[in-house]
DNA sequence: GACAATCCTGATAGCGCTAACATTAGCAGG
DNA sequence: CCTGCTAATGTTAGCGCTATCAGGATTGTC
């Protein structure tokens, strides 16, 4: 006869050993590690003694498969990149913070068929919810996420039409605001930079919004400029160069980020343009990041950290509303003019 | 008799489902959505084909519990916000990309109790190895981190003593270059501004080094400001005038980061001083975002892309070296004077 | 003292999947 | 037509936990 079980030292431990080290049931010490039903105090204080000195690490994986319950929340950005996601991520970590949930993150980089298998490999592990930025997706992300039976919230943009949940902002006002602001201050020939980016919408959505926003008018846009890839502080300088060497008579510039708004900004200032006067600047954000610069960029805050709130709220279910799911939240971002836009 | 199972909509669908569908096994349904196996032409096109007209996806959970794997790798990082964080993202994604690992991120805030919850929390979902910056942990961090059973690579800082590998530079070592560039090119008065974090232990050893470089010339500190919270570029301008008035014949300022050095580069322009003859600059990091600056802050890289490569080659196992664990890679900062620090 | 109520603990049966082995089909060679 | 193989599929037994229900103590009530 051999030993029935050689004390193997590097196999992980499970709740047979630290109840074997404790003396009660398995059950006993997961009802202990999981504060729930009564357990008296002695038993709770001698099995949290021993899971702590054997070194018990809990195995959610087989907890979540007999409980059909998973503390995890999927949370799908396009990029981590340029601060506005990070800000919206503070505002959900925040909001789930005292819910027992935890935020998962997957990143898209702009690409739809990427976004589809982020999904699918998050989906695959049952998460409680889901977030995800923007409403366009693939047809086979969009029937995913309709057939998942959890929470979903698409944050960032409501043009559209979402599948459960959305909290955002409209991005084709926000750019038809930026054009009256600018218009009212008397400027008139007019030109855009932005990112080479199909799948952007919501910065294809602001140029649309802007450009309806000038035709009322009767203006277009006198020249346009786009860049891929690179310091976006860089580009913005080049961009701006390259686009006043072609059309020297603009007398407004319209960037679609803050960032490639902030190296224009620094351009103009390095040349010694009038800026505002003889020309204007805005861009897009409300970075915070930037407000060390020499002169406030006008911009338009995206409401990032409320999104996030707003989105966690829904998916912990502590929306005040009491709603249960396809809830529509418009935020309104709030034209900061800065320093850079004429006072009309 | 009633049917004996009514087909509920709502329910998740398992395995079962689409082998029920196919006329196979669960099985033979597993092989095929794993690839593993053999598996006839025939029926790996019908199971497929059922399998996506249900919109079946896979329980992970389950079977991650069968098969003792997951595909998971936990990296634990103090923050997200100042861009170097997201860069060593980048290199770990990219290099995890073609081996079927997907990184999940947790943030500590440069908390301790912080970082063993998140840690505790990853281990709970028991990923194929940890990525964790820093080499100081609690006592029961690293107890977790040394039984585990799974590969740690602990980055950013190689001045310490690692639980397993290590991947990074040494942060002493780098602030000790920097003294010794900054008195070789003559400057004898000089201030560091920083932030407050007594857990930024990267930070502090970097100052650590930085002090000792200065020694062995014979020179001390002559001022010193800190920080905390904040827009970085901002603090940067606030310090660097307070630091300033208070030392006025301070003729080099070194900033714990880029970000702050920039805030300071802007202000010392705004302000006329010359630099870098009547001032020298220098921050740490190389951040890309501030290529746009007007005049390029002299830094020092930290590496972040590569030790997120190497760190991730560690947990895939594939370095070339062949060696199992216990790595120790270390990784060289080098020095770039950008346009701040006289020519010696 | 019988009975119910309350508290605490344990036994049992899965959760949805995969490892490992068992079985069957298909086919070549004698 | 049987043996001996390989290729394709199926069967069985868990993975480590928790939901659920079933007790055994202990107490209180009439």
């Amino acid at each position: 006869m051999t030993k029935p079980t050689p004390p193997d030292p590097r196999r992980t431990l499970t709740l047979r050993d630290v109840s074997e080290a404790s003396g009660v049931s398995e059950m006993t010490v997961s009802r202990v590690l999981r504060n729930r039903g009564d357990v008296s105090e002695t038993t709770r204080e001698r099995v949290l003694q021993a899971a702590r000195r054997l070194g018990y690490v809990p195995n959610k994986i087989a907890g979540a498969l007999a409980s059909q319950r998973v503390n995890l929340v999927g949370v799908i950005i396009p990029s981590m990149s340029n601060m506005v996601f990070p800000e919206v991520m503070m505002g959900i970590s925040e909001t789930l913070e005292d819910t027992g949930l935890q935020p998962v993150v997957g990143i898209t980089n702009y690409l739809p068929e990427r976004e589809e298998s982020v999904l699918y490999e998050m989906l695959s592990w049952r998460p409680s919810g889901v977030i995800i930025a923007g409403l366009e997706h693939t047809e086979a992300a969009r029937a995913m996420l309709e057939t998942a039976g959890i929470p979903i919230v698409e944050i960032m943009d409501i043009d559209g039409d979402p599948v459960d949940s959305a909290v955002g902002i409209s991005h084709r006002r926000a750019g038809l605001q930026m054009a009256e602001a600018i218009i009212a201050a008397g400027y008139r020939r007019i030109g855009f930079l932005g990112t080479k980016m199909p799948d952007d919408h919501r910065a294809r959505k602001r140029l649309e919004g802007f450009r309806e926003g000038l035709g009322r008018a009767g203006i277009t846009l006198a020249d346009e400029e786009y860049y891929a890839g690179g310091s976006a502080l860089q580009k913005g300088r080049e961009m701006t160069e390259a686009i006043l060497t072609r059309t020297p008579d603009l007398d407004f510039l319209y960037y679609s980020n803050d960032m490639i708004g902030a190296g224009g900004l620094l351009w103009c200032l390095a040349q010694g343009i009038d800026v505002p006067g003889r020309l204007g600047l805005a861009g897009f954000n409300g970075v915070e990041l930037l407000d060390g610069l020499p002169r406030r960029l006008a911009t338009m805050d995206a409401c990032r950290r409320e999104i996030g709130i707003h989105a966690a709220e829904i998916i912990a279910g502590k929306r005040p509303s009491g709603v249960i799911g396809g809830e529509r939240i418009e935020l309104f971002p709030t034209l900061q003019p800065g320093d850079t836009i004429r006072k009309a």
